[in-house]
DNA sequence: CCTGAAAAGCTTAGGCC
DNA sequence: GGCCTAAGCTTTTCAGG
């Protein structure tokens, strides 16, 4: 469990990366002429960035508004200097609409993004949150629009 | 162009999308029996999911920390009434560390994703923001802690 | 229209240099 | 890092419901 914050990772690395990031599901056999490497020397490079943490994992993109999650917000919220940090983040996660809980320095404490069907069930959520330990209080961000990269 | 927005997903798609969204890279014939169906059905799932646009891709996930890119942070930002949505995406896309623009209903106007390499890092991206169109103010978020769904 | 089964070709895993 | 081989996977084709 000691080990280094920052791994070494050369420039092919990067590149590697690159390649696995535009899509995930390349194959050894693909990447190794744009490498300049053999498909055994590519395996040996994602092999041992998974071991040394820098790839945590692979997972599918999915288009939420396909799958009829077309409202999507952040909630920022506000507790009191009591509640410890792990309560908004045990309560939220628990909430399927939940995707991801930020901790912030300063105010507000939390930002909590959220995936809702409809406003309804965005309200529903944000009312979820609002019971989750002693909140002070919540501004939600409704998001019109999107950039990501890649 | 005239797709249906949200496609017809069973509960079969649903069950193999939650598979990929744990592991991208599986194989369709290690999916097929945790579906109850061939590897040849597993496999027109897929591509029928990829044709109507619910999967829109795969991707590796990295752990930005071990990167050396540590700090994360998301930025508030407010402008003009009459700078156009489109022209702070397109400036922000171009810094390499804004890795998402969320445009917003209300006030913030957008929410920028950033990750930086330093605290010195992520100064200089929130001073290109500020030159981006007619800004009137930013707000950083600098975060702490993260929890992600999946 | 949907599904499942089989075969050729390709990819991966692991040992070796 | 490259080369090799066995095992496993993907893709296509074909037949059935």
């Amino acid at each position: 469990m000691d080990e280094p914050r920052v791994a070494d990772v050369d420039d092919t690395d990067h590149r590697l990366l690159a390649l696995l990031r535009e899509d995930g599901r390349r194959t050894f056999s693909d990447m190794a002429p744009r490498l300049g490497l053999s498909v055994a020397a590519v395996k040996r490079r994602v092999d041992r960035l998974r071991e040394t943490g820098v790839i945590t994992g692979f997972t599918v993109q999915v288009d939420a508004t396909r799958l009829g999650w077309g409202v999507e917000a952040f909630t920022e919220v506000r507790y009191a200097g009591s509640t410890p940090v792990g309560d908004i983040v045990s309560t939220a996660s628990t909430v399927p609409e939940v995707q991801a809980v930020y901790t912030i320095a300063g105010d507000p404490d939390a930002l909590v993004q959220v995936r809702a069907r409809d406003l309804a069930d965005l309200q529903r959520v944000i009312d979820r949150l609002r019971r989750a330990g002693t909140i002070t209080g919540t501004k939600t961000l409704m998001v019109l629009g999107r950039w990501t990269r890649a």
